[in-house]
DNA sequence: AATAAAAAGGAAGTATACTACCTATTACAA
DNA sequence: TTGTAATAGGTAGTATACTTCCTTTTTATT
């Protein structure tokens, strides 16, 4: 029998490891999310970046990679898709000639004020089975854990700017 | 002013929407489990077909994905790639033409039992910054979204009772 | 000023995770 | 029994998310 060796908790079963527990639970967000904005057809990330770039006008691709947490690569991925729908553009940087900005176009921020209301939609309902103490817990827990364990991510935000949220 | 409208929570904030803190616990989960099973050369969605199998003797794919939580075409990849490295076969199945079953081989046995403590060390070391009190809140509050959400995602796991899928 | 290190990005390759469409087989029902 | 449903799987296409290797440009060091 292996299923007890460590004699302590059965990680065998796949729901005791918390790892299947994030990656069932990510799946089910970007399902509610995709569902909720249907008709924009827009994924997590695609909005991620937007809000990002709402923010900053115009920024590098490291910055963004840095900002929302993914690989570099990723998000020159993203951009492109962005860019092809006419949502950002990517103006050549005189100032730096290794880096080309993304920015975010008129039709851009229409977008993210037309999405945003659906996002909301879906963060809203991914946690609706929580009261506001689970919630608050939740997000605690979750924040915590990103925080700790930044470093291990190729993509770490090395930060606590904005809201240490603790 | 966008940050505000909705004069309750600010959404605007990335570490706001739940969704964002998840997409970014998984991805750091990933790379953890990639980084303890280095030697193994094997992710996490890999090894939980391999639990699965390693449960069942031989299964059809539709029913591994079931198990797992994953949609029925990323199996066959999944299994595509156990199968190119021995760790599972693809008998047919002589009862129903239709299925191709998987089966765990000797090798995929051995391979599991190698690879678990590395596995095991992956898991604790995710959710180490957590006192085992908030641990298992963790885990009682993903669980519960999981399965209080599990029908919107493509593949559901039957949880609960009696919930036909239509 | 010359050179090495660091940073930004491109290109190619792999894995997960879907959708949509198609075929083959099985199960069910008129 | 015959025709329709449902089921299992394959193929093709897209998006996220990485790795590794490469080039160009900037920064730092000597």
């Amino acid at each position: 029998m292996n299923k007890e060796d460590s004699h302590e908790f059965d990680y065998y079963d796949l729901w005791n490891r918390p790892g299947f527990l994030i990656r069932r639970l990510h799946q089910i967000h970007v399902a509610m999310f995709l569902e909720e904005c249907r008709e924009f057809n827009v994924t997590p990330v695609q909005f991620g970046v937007l809000t990002v770039l709402k923010d900053s006008e115009t920024s590098d691709l490291v910055s963004i990679a840095r900002r929302i947490g993914v690989d570099r690569v990723t998000v020159a991925d993203v951009v492109r898709r962005l860019e092809r729908r006419g949502l950002v553009d990517r103006p050549a940087n005189t100032a730096d000639k290794r880096t080309k900005v993304a920015r975010i176009t008129k039709q851009g921020r229409a977008f993210v004020d037309a999405v945003q209301p659906a996002m909301i939609r879906a963060q809203k309902r991914f946690v609706d089975p929580l009261g506001e103490t689970e919630n608050a817990k939740l997000t605690e827990l979750l924040t915590k854990l990103i925080l700790e364990n930044d470093e291990v991510s190729r993509a770490p935000i090395r930060h606590k700017v904005g809201k240490p949220n603790t």
